[in-house]
DNA sequence: AATATATATCGGTTTTTTCCGATATCCCAA
DNA sequence: TTGGGATATCGGAAAAAACCGATATATATT
């Protein structure tokens, strides 16, 4: 684990925010018809609500998954993203541990 | 506390660094003649140890200051930071809860 | 008052980050 | 096998961060 790749992805208002979202994907996306959110919420919802280009989203997942705060499933033309809790888990202890 | 803020407080080596150094001062920064190191480190030895300019640390730790993750003391002529350790575990408080 | 030392602040250059539009790729359906 | 929808990648403009040197301020000493 990488303390300042994660800190970096942590530092952008969207990036947390998508991260929050992803915390109760019932409570803050629209039903999805086919895997419920077994996966993750796919790309195409989290843009809409975060009201960036899907181009801009795009690389924000991909940062949070490079630090390894997210994972995603590709499921036929789409990909889901979900958080990674143990990576969170991981951090708090780097926190109390190694900061 | 603004997440925000203390995330991007956290993105730079340096500064983790100088966090990390904070940690355990007796280890290490070289004694210091009058206070022990009840008040923290002073801003000198840290710029050393650093080897950045002395601005630019000057800088680094207001920044860590207005996130709250150290506190400061003027005493004469220097100005002492020490870790809030309470803020550090406020993080991680934060990040099991609110992230 | 003059000087010296420690720190803070200011102005600027270079690098990084943020975001975009355009285009490429991947997958599905007809 | 072609067209359309979802996502990824690329190139770039604008904003922010990472530094620096010069200068200002605060305190202590003489």
């Amino acid at each position: 684990m990488d303390q300042l790749e994660i800190f970096k992805a942590l530092s952008n208002k969207s990036r947390l925010q998508i991260l929050q979202w992803l915390k109760d994907p019932e409570l803050n996306f629209p039903e999805q018809e086919v895997y419920g959110f077994e996966n993750g919420v796919c790309v195409g919802q989290i843009q809409q609500k975060a009201g960036l280009t899907q181009s801009t989203i795009s690389e924000y997942l991909s940062t949070l998954q490079r630090a390894g705060l997210v994972e995603s499933t590709r499921v036929g033309q789409w990909t889901y993203y979900k958080r990674n809790e143990a990576a969170f888990a991981a951090l708090t202890k780097i926190i109390e541990k190694e900061l």
